[in-house]
DNA sequence: ATATTTATCTAAATCGTTTACGTATTTTTA
DNA sequence: TAAAAATACGTAAACGATTTAGATAAATAT
């Protein structure tokens, strides 16, 4: 490798000179930077970024923490997706994304906290389930700049997606569509699940929806099997649901199997709908009615927030960033409206 | 941050002794290791990457390239699973991973091999859709340790998906319900596309079929849009096949929507099967059939013997490592032997 | 009693950068 | 024209680790 040393070298000036020169400094005329910079591509030069980072404290390097139950949150559409945007987002700006390292299973395993000084990451991203694990928290906790996805904690920049207006705007869809009697399967325990919830019921009372307490029903999310349980569950009523609400698209897909394996027919029989938007519930048929999160830009706030901030920490606001969902509106609801007042 | 330099003026020996200490030499005493330890975890010491990378020319990190047609291979179902395990697999050698950067926008941007070096990767792990490009030949012509997935290069380790053998199961099995007229979707001129296009010819050679050549089309992988236009023009055929193969589960719905629109019933009236063995799959009605691929062994064989590669040069053997998949019998394949000898 | 070995530790060089400061030369200013 | 200021470059220390060669003291051999 051909390091500024021998960069000197061929240009007969000192390494001080070479190092200046590179990083475009004003005390370095304009011939020589010209006649440095041509020998460096001439030479196939390239900075060491070990050294370079070792040297200033900066590693243009951000560390990204997705973990879901099974580990590592890399098959979870959803994370995939914002991962995939926040990636792009801090390529342009030139940092390079390094996963954190979960495996706990060695005994000398740093925390998350260690290994992103180990690393010596600029900034770290959190997306995760358990934003309770104390692991997580000592991280939150440190003064590297930190956001954190879709859960907000104290002093520290959050994006989330709008559970709030998202949920409101899927039952105020379904209601609109005449239903009156409205399962909702939620997902476990997390912040997204409280807010999902607390809009359902919120907005059912706002438009004069009674809840009983049996079309609330829990399943983990992307559990398939669960709301496939759930689902029969709720058939099973008395007074069963005209239209069930999932955790999440593909967990949604149990529930479907469910319904169609006691012969019913979506949407003429029962309405069903998912949260998330995945790709692939718009290429099924039929396609899933949904909230659509905009992955893209969760992603994308999520990096550039992250970036102004390690880059100009005093010139930045600490706040959550709240992204809209958009409602994709399948053919899974179907239109009642004119059975209703029976 | 606590350096070694404070650990050793703690402990009242010199940096050396720390070192050695810590890294378990045989020149320090047990007694002096201990208390060089346990002073270490007292002041929360944690080594420095950057610094030990600079000196040791290793980083204990591995670049990882994964690029499909949409820039990323984040959201790609296929690489993400491989990537899990891939990640998982180094995670436990203590290694960490990094995402190469493929930003291509900037005037300044290193080219992928560039970027390796810069960032100082023991290793690159590579699955891209296009080998062909210059960059990436670069990258796997240079002298740092690569392991591509799902293509072969000379001199270089390589994980591939056995998709003869696994194009061979699949028309064997819908050979076996009956079939003799398969049709054929086939993704985008690459290897991989090349080895099922083969296999495919062979086997149907092999079991005595005649492959028309208006059975096989084109489509790029994931295209919904494209195997629905495709599978149209087969069921125009004037005399359209019983069974049509997908290039991927997810371009499979795709044909699947075409059919169901001309009202024709899977698997009563015509059958189908994708590649590829995609979870959602499993749970979507009909089940689809397919083969599927063994990702978490894809991953973990080209960690293990990219790190091999690593920490053992001259004893690695460079070859292909041929993980096989398995055919999942969903329920697009109808059995229509009965009515096979008319 | 001296020489040799062994065990334990230290000093210093080094990896490839950045940067505060020093110095020589040129230009500006009074 | 001398002093002040600006320009362009060099020197050397530092970042935090590893590693080699060598120092010292204790143990063993001659």
């Amino acid at each position: 490798m051909v390091s500024m040393k021998d960069l000197a070298a061929a240009c007969n000036v000192s390494i001080a000179t070479v190092s200046k020169a590179l990083n475009d400094q004003r005390d370095v005329s304009e011939k020589t930077k010209e006649m440095v910079r041509k020998k460096a591509k001439e030479m196939g030069y390239f900075p060491n970024s070990a050294a370079k980072a070792l040297k200033t404290n900066r590693s243009y390097n951000i560390g990204v923490l997705f973990v879901d139950e099974a580990q590592s949150g890399l098959t979870h559409d959803f994370f995939a997706n914002v991962l995939d945007s926040f990636k792009r987002t801090i390529e342009r700006k030139d940092y390079d994304l390094t996963l954190i390292n979960c495996n706990k299973k060695r005994s000398d395993s740093m925390s998350y906290l260690e290994r992103a000084r180990y690393r010596g990451f600029d900034g770290v991203a959190i997306a995760c389930i358990d934003f309770k694990d104390p692991e997580v928290i000592e991280l939150v906790d440190s003064n590297i700049p930190v956001v954190t996805i879709d859960y907000i904690f104290n002093n520290r920049i959050a994006v989330i997606s709008d559970n709030i207006k998202g949920m409101h705007d899927l039952v105020t869809y379904v209601y609109g569509k005449g239903h009156r009697k409205i399962a909702y399967i939620h997902g476990r325990d997390s912040s997204v699940t409280q807010a999902r919830v607390s809009s359902f019921y919120t907005t059912c009372a706002q438009l004069g929806i009674e809840v009983p307490e049996e079309y609330i029903k829990e399943a983990k999310y992307r559990d398939t099997k669960g709301t496939y349980e759930k689902t029969l569950e709720l058939l099973d009523l008395p007074d069963p649901p005209t239209c069930i609400l999932y955790p999440d698209d593909f967990a949604g897909f149990g529930g479907i199997n469910a319904i169609r394996e006691r012969g019913l027919r979506i949407p003429e029989d029962i309405s069903v709908a998912g949260y998330d938007g995945l790709r692939i519930g718009r290429h099924l048929e039929p396609r899933l009615t949904t909230i659509r999160q905009d992955t893209e830009k969760i992603g994308r706030e999520a990096a550039e927030n992250l970036i102004h901030l390690i880059e100009h920490p005093r010139a930045t606001i600490i706040r959550p960033i709240v992204v809209e969902g958009e409602l994709y509106e399948g053919e899974t609801v179907g239109d009642i409206s004119r059975d209703e007042d029976e």
